[in-house]
DNA sequence: TGTACATCAGTGAACGCGCGTTCACTGATGTAC
DNA sequence: TGTACATCAGTGAACGCGCGTTCACTGATGTAC
């Protein structure tokens, strides 16, 4: 991408089109959600010609699992620093929130096999990831229980977050949640955690 | 729908389109999601022609909402009989999770007001039924916390269930909880409520 | 009991639209020698 | 340093498809008298 390109106006070469197409489909999953994604649209919005995107992804099912692949690496990545940071299942649970209010397009096709490309080897490797993160965060428990009741206690961790956080998005939670939003998890989660 | 009609085969008149397009939609919906709903399609299904569902709900997002709202009034009447019949918070919200297992189409719906035509009349009602029924079950606990705590114990219940209903839905939950659904749902919401 | 008429439910043809996919192509890049 | 060639990324025209919506229409039903 040289003078020599800058020159003659859009080079014939996008030079980073995977990127710009995978942002392009996260401003348009903000706007309209997964279902309404089209490749002509996103083409457009990259200044691409409409079939050019097929070289990159193959179809939408092979774009929407890349991009779900790039929301669990990128929540894997939250969670463990907040891991290390914190210690602290409850901030964990309260990352998981956040992360899925600050990347909904992201959180919004992560959860939705339906939308895959099936068998997609950066995507599973990337999910994969990101268990081992909620596993590794169970663990930080001071009385991390083990046997079955580790599965339930990891399955209703899992379901609380995830269902504070699917709700919010919804729109189906009061508007005084908005007002602040960490706080409303923490205390939310607290209830799962701590004694009563 | 007399012997007069019958012996023409197809009635001109349906008799019932209104129930067979809902009908129709939970079908449709049950094997490809609502996001690829065409109201076309519908029709076909109800065996009528392809315009004849705008009398009945003007258009998709008209019958979405209907949709949803019988799906609000079903989901009261269930668990508010599971109310009175065992006055426990802990059996409401299994009977939360299997409603949306057993009426996937519907809850996939309800919760998505994006998908609904606004300000429907029928529907904020049944939302609001609905919404009464949690707070009923909700009062059910021994120790039922008020003021701020009651909130948070409110957001808590909605939140672990919905979650696990979400990740059991999406099929993000190991093969494990198939086995028995009542049984992990129980001990999972038994951690939010039950001493450790 | 009979007739007229308004209303309602459903028809079927037509429209324009955006979509995904395919295709032969071309411009740019990188590598072998 | 220069040349040839393979590979890759993007083009733009074409296709067929299913969709929602509109329209003038018609058959059936119910109500007023």
């Amino acid at each position: 991408m040289g003078a020599k390109n800058a020159a003659v106006g859009r080079p014939y070469h996008h030079g980073d089109l995977r990127r710009a197409l995978l942002a392009a489909a996260v401003e348009a999953i903000e706007e309209s959600g997964p279902a309404a994604l089209s490749l002509r649209d996103l083409a457009r919005r990259a200044g691409v010609s409409h079939a050019a995107p097929t070289h990159h992804f193959g179809d939408k099912a092979g774009l929407l699992a890349a991009l779900a692949a790039e929301g669990f690496n990128l929540f894997a990545d939250e969670l463990n620093r907040i891991r290390e940071r914190t210690g602290s299942l409850v901030e964990i649970g309260v990352g998981y929130i956040r992360f899925a209010v600050e990347h909904r397009a992201h959180f919004e096709v992560m959860f939705r096999p339906d939308l895959h490309a099936p068998d997609h080897a950066e995507l599973t490797a990337a999910r994969e990831r990101a268990g081992e993160t909620l596993r590794a965060g169970l663990a930080t428990l001071p009385d991390a229980p083990t046997g079955a009741d580790a599965r339930f206690a990891g399955l209703s961790a899992w379901s609380i977050v995830h269902g504070f956080a699917t709700l919010y998005l919804n729109g189906a939670l009061p508007p005084e949640v908005d007002a602040d939003l960490d706080g409303t998890s923490r205390a939310v989660i607290g209830r799962l955690f701590a004694p009563r």
